[in-house]
DNA sequence: TTTTAGTTTGTAAACGTTTTCATTCTCTTC
DNA sequence: GAAGAGAATGAAAACGTTTACAAACTAAAA
């Protein structure tokens, strides 16, 4: 790789102006600049970001990081892909790390972030009480949340409105006529699970239904998982006749259960969702789901952390984006 | 952010010595090690990465690429799940963009990975031809690529037999006693679109069925694309009974398509699809599809760069995993 | 022509590490 | 106690940029 300093030779100019031909063009004399280029073409000169990283001030770095629990979770793939998109229109680079919902493995990777010197990082469903967090907060790095407000911190954060989708869900269930209503949720102490079961209870008390635990089941959102619980509700003494599941991974396996049962949606289960995914209107019957627009929650986050960056005095805003309800066949009243 | 400097200060010795004792801790005496540990405890310090890969020789960024098309499409959130896991095993970090097969995008991340001076990159179905590619090539950066061989380079890469994969797809159609089997594929420059229409072509030919150039249709690798031609094939005067479908998008609007023209599958069209998905068990009838070990090829991709940047010397090679067919319903002779 | 102000360029320090080479310690061994 | 070898440490240059400041131009005004 070809450095500054060649170029500079080559063109018979200093260092200094070089830099500036890229850093500010239009201070540098026609003249001279023609000769720069000349002399980057030949040599085929691309600046170093790592050496300008080292030399600049921070939130100049032009990357930025981002810390998700699994891509092959078509949420924060959406996400990423979402983020990625303002990213590269800004000229970012993006750094992407798998936490796999291991504390452990999520505190290198923010520690990473930050001896990267990232200018920002974007964290979907950061786990919380994390060391590696207070650091990062500590040094003044910009961060933004998608999906998990973090109790207690004054942090930017991208939601969509858990409860209020959760509850319209319910709802949807509880006009078809249902009133045994199952839940089927992710791990208990994420904050996400909390939202969604709250809009589960909400929508129940609402209709004045009372709430049977014996129906509320929750476990690491997988497929396997969901399988399981669908089997643990239909063995139920008195089985619910509807079911309202929490994310996307957990649906898979439910809907592989009940078709492994024999039973018919909508018409011995009905069947709502949380997360549109690709395969969702193609399953039989096609799912009723709350969709987050988890893309457009990315690019808000990108935007919100480039903003930031830019202005880091800037008061910690909530983005709270609006959930929709697809209404498809699997609750019995869609089309 | 504390600098080796200041942690040097603290501890009464030169940066050198400090510098030793993350590097290579057994140089230095247990006493000096001891004091150091505790000025970094007090100083909370982190050694930036970013000054460290200014100053190493190449090779020691301990920083990977890589440039997938789309980060939506669950073989390559597969692949960087694989490439992710060895990276951070072996403290690698991770830079990852998005080029959308948009070859200007593209150029831009394939010079980002060079300028920000990565110890090696990873390119999933890279496309062809790039400027930046050359140059990369050229300063010795250590590159593996996955899913498509790239022409006339000489570079390691990590495939799956996409021909034969897929005429064993087609033979089992053919054993299902179908003589009319359409082909829906994507773009067809793509290097794996040419592999698996080949090995459509040849399990034709083997079992001496004439190729009927109607039944074989490309486009765009989505859910949309995949809809519109599944009709075009409905739609000719002879319509296929089975169809051989080349990627996992393409076949979800293929499905989609069959149901809304009230088409029972297997008996009125029979389906294999390449790439296995979350969905493939889930949907209904269940797909029968040819599996590539997406994770598994990120994981050995990774390996194979980590080798090579350990060694630059190492002959080229490339590693071909199996693929494999999992059969199940959709196809007639499935369970 | 000289002055002046503005524009353009150059010099050199700085960013936070690693690493070469030289120096100083610390033991053995005589 | 001196010599010598080996271990541990330190000084300083280097990596490739940016940037504060100073210097050198240029053009307009006097």
């Amino acid at each position: 790789m070809p450095t500054l300093t060649e170029v500079a030779r080559r063109a018979g100019v200093s260092v200094a102006t070089v830099s500036r031909f890229f850093n500010d063009p239009s201070v540098v004399r026609e003249r001279t600049r023609a000769r720069i280029q000349a002399a980057v073409d030949e040599l085929d000169y691309r600046p170093s970001r790592v050496a300008r990283r080292l030399r600049v001030e921070s939130g100049q770095s032009k990357i930025l990081g981002i810390v998700i629990p699994d891509i092959q979770n078509p949420f924060f793939a959406d996400v990423v892909r979402g983020v990625e998109d303002v990213a590269y229109a800004n000229g970012f680079a993006l750094i992407l790390n798998n936490s796999n919902e291991d504390p452990d493995r999520q505190r290198v990777c923010l520690e990473t972030m930050h001896t990267e010197q990232v200018d920002g990082v974007i964290l979907p469903s950061v786990v919380e009480g994390d060391p590696a967090l207070d650091r990062l907060q500590k040094s003044r790095v910009p961060i933004v949340c998608i999906d998990r407000r973090l109790t207690g911190r004054y942090l930017d954060a991208v939601l969509t409105d858990n409860v209020r989708g959760a509850r319209e869900a319910v709802q949807l269930l509880i006009e078809g006529g249902h009133t045994r209503i199952g839940y089927i949720g992710g791990l208990p102490h994420l904050s996400t699970s909390v939202e969604r079961r709250t809009g589960y209870r909400l929508a129940l008390s609402q209709a004045g239904i009372p709430m049977d635990p014996e129906l509320v089941l929750e476990a690491e959102s997988t497929q396997e998982d969901g399988s399981v619980l669908l089997h643990d509700l239909v063995n139920l003494e008195r089985p619910p006749t509807a079911v309202f599941i929490g994310t996307s991974m957990l649906s898979l396996g439910v809907m592989l259960s009940i078709r492994a049962l024999g039973l018919r949606v909508p018409d011995d289960m009905a069947v709502v969702a949380f997360d549109e995914v690709p395969w969702s209107r193609v399953i039989d019957p096609p799912l009723t789901v709350v969709r987050q627009p988890a893309q457009e929650m990315g690019k808000q986050a990108a935007e919100a952390l480039l903003a930031r960056i830019a202005d880091p005095k800037l008061e910690p805003r909530e983005f709270v984006l609006p959930s929709e309800l697809i209404v498809r066949r699997s609750c019995g009243t869609g089309r």
